[in-house]
DNA sequence: GATGAATGAGGGTTCATTCAT
DNA sequence: TATGAATGAACCCTCATTCAT
């Protein structure tokens, strides 16, 4: 490769990126089975034979985005987790995660709420049965525990504190919440707490 | 009609209802793309052409199952709606409707979470935008002005309380909250009421 | 059958002669394989099943039309040549019986000008093989052989005399030559002769 | 590239090409709805995703076709009408190219004379409207304005002019006038004038 | 590695024909 | 005999994937 060619190419690792970030926007757009190879071509500007030098299939291809999605995700839960010991404040982390994600990388968000990822993955897990979800059922059965939170059956609380919290990002997401999440995230917290503190 | 006809004819209306339940419940497994019409021969157990006679494409028959499971689920609504007036109540209705009907039909429940109706009709407003969901933010307004709720943004609460819910059903579908709905609703109704009440 | 039936019912022949018709001028119209028989049944006023009751195939219904129109043509102009003994008036037989027929019985002489016949019937000689084709070659023979027609290659002279007259038909069919061929028809007649006259 | 590699590659335009030849003579033969896709694969000797490469729809194909087939018989007619000034010159001169194309490249003359262009382009003028044949009118004006030509409704004598060539192209290509058309040429021509000339 | 023209299995849909009524 | 709902082979077309360059 002679410098004329180095000065016309990308970053291989850019252009994957580019790929991944397309087919994710379009994946989350238009589905999985709508969303067509020549469309993420055209997207993420980069040739078929490229993408197919990057993943053995759009499946895989999928799959990729599937995994560095929910790992960024659980990863911006971790930092916001450091320090609190509090129920309250560990259930808030969760909160504020989402409702921050979702205005700032509405992508993100939408690929974890609506992708239905069966489409490629057949038998899979579903999302809320992954880390950040199972993380939040622990620290319910902690406070239910320790009496900050209400006594029942910890699954149903952790159904009520997150429910409250992703149907808000969902409609906000479907443009039918429309205010700022910055602006009602107090009011969302408050509420899920009241549905299940003690 | 004798009994060796009976055997052999199937009622023309039962046809129809026929292709219309299996293709709902491919649709809602695998998605509008990722059902083939072939697939839905092969479930109905009718002929590609005879489904063809009933609908001139397969969005139509898409479309037509998402206007009768709609408004089959609006019914269930009123009908439960009938002689409540307190605020509790009525947003009760709602929560028993949509945990009831998940455990009696979890095929219409499935539709209306998870089904992306817009892979078939873009443009459609999304289901929370559709007639019960309308409904329950008016109770909503009416309970804040009331005095029963929680002053606030009623968009908030409503979405706290039919966030609790319909999460609920969510996971009870994906096998994740496996106990009996019928065994956790006064739980579930509780919490959502403690989300927003006065 | 009864009296009520009777009022209700069509005389069997009529009905056949309906679909011929109905059949005929949507073959001419669209072509043949551009003819559904629904539209046959839509344009006859005909149940789908009585066709063919009268009909094996859509193929032998073609072929029916095939003969009936060919012989229909054939009876006009053997009617036509009664009595003619001159090459010239013979001739003019021809031409009247195509110019006449093109504007009595446009469907007529539209299928036998436009319609490829070798869709239903393959290996079907060509229309201008048939009777009154063979026919004229014959009056041309004759007409040179007595030295009223140039002498030289009787079927160029067939060709050239059916030419003018035959294009003339077609372009009215057409609308591009939009005289009533009633007003041409001496003129047309003229040039024919004058092309192959001795 | 080697000998080797030669015998494995087509040339793109060579491929596109021979799907436009393989097409033409398909339509022409059988009429475009007679033809299947699956037809033009095999003659052709492509896969059936080439041809959508080339073509978005089986329509266009059969539209590029057709502008083909028009552009090259007007450029034919264009370069024999060079230098010549007579009514009888450029009358002949359509003659000439209508015969010898018939006998050069019969399937572009079948096309010409034979295809129903309105199976999938409903609303296009009919070919006897287009370039060469309104030219020919306008020779057959000047030629009557000048005194070559009898008097008269100068459509007429384009048609009987026309008649006389296209008849005798029409029946050589059906294998009925069988005289190789360079034989009768002149004779054509002669008569085709004489049934015109003043 | 990177490219994109080419491949062909499989998609949605049509329509000639059948057969229980 | 007449009806028309039902059948399914075959249509046109799409798109994930390959491979010569």
């Amino acid at each position: 490769m002679n410098l004329h060619m180095q000065r016309r190419t990308v970053n291989p690792v850019d252009k994957k990126a580019r790929v991944v970030r397309a087919a994710r926007r379009l994946f989350v757009q238009h589905g999985f089975h709508n969303t067509t190879m020549p469309a993420i071509v055209a997207e993420a500007g980069v040739s078929i034979g490229a993408i197919y030098s990057y993943f053995p299939t759009k499946e895989a291809l999928a799959r990729q985005i599937h995994d560095e999605t929910l790992a960024e995700f659980m990863l911006f839960f971790d930092l916001r987790l450091a320090g609190r010991t509090a129920c309250f404040d560990k259930l808030a982390a969760f909160a504020e995660v989402v409702l921050e994600t979702t205005e700032r990388d509405p992508e993100l968000m939408e690929y974890l709420l609506f992708m239905r990822h069966d489409e490629f993955m057949p038998g899979l897990p579903p999302i809320c049965f992954t880390g950040p979800f199972l993380l939040l059922q622990d620290f319910v059965r902690e406070g239910i525990a320790g009496g900050e939170l209400r006594p029942g059956n910890w699954l149903v609380s952790a159904v009520a504190y997150t429910g409250v919290i992703l149907r808000a990002a969902e409609l906000h997401l479907k443009c039918i919440l429309t205010e700022p999440l910055a602006a009602i995230r107090e009011e969302l917290i408050a509420d899920a707490w009241a549905a299940i503190r003690a």
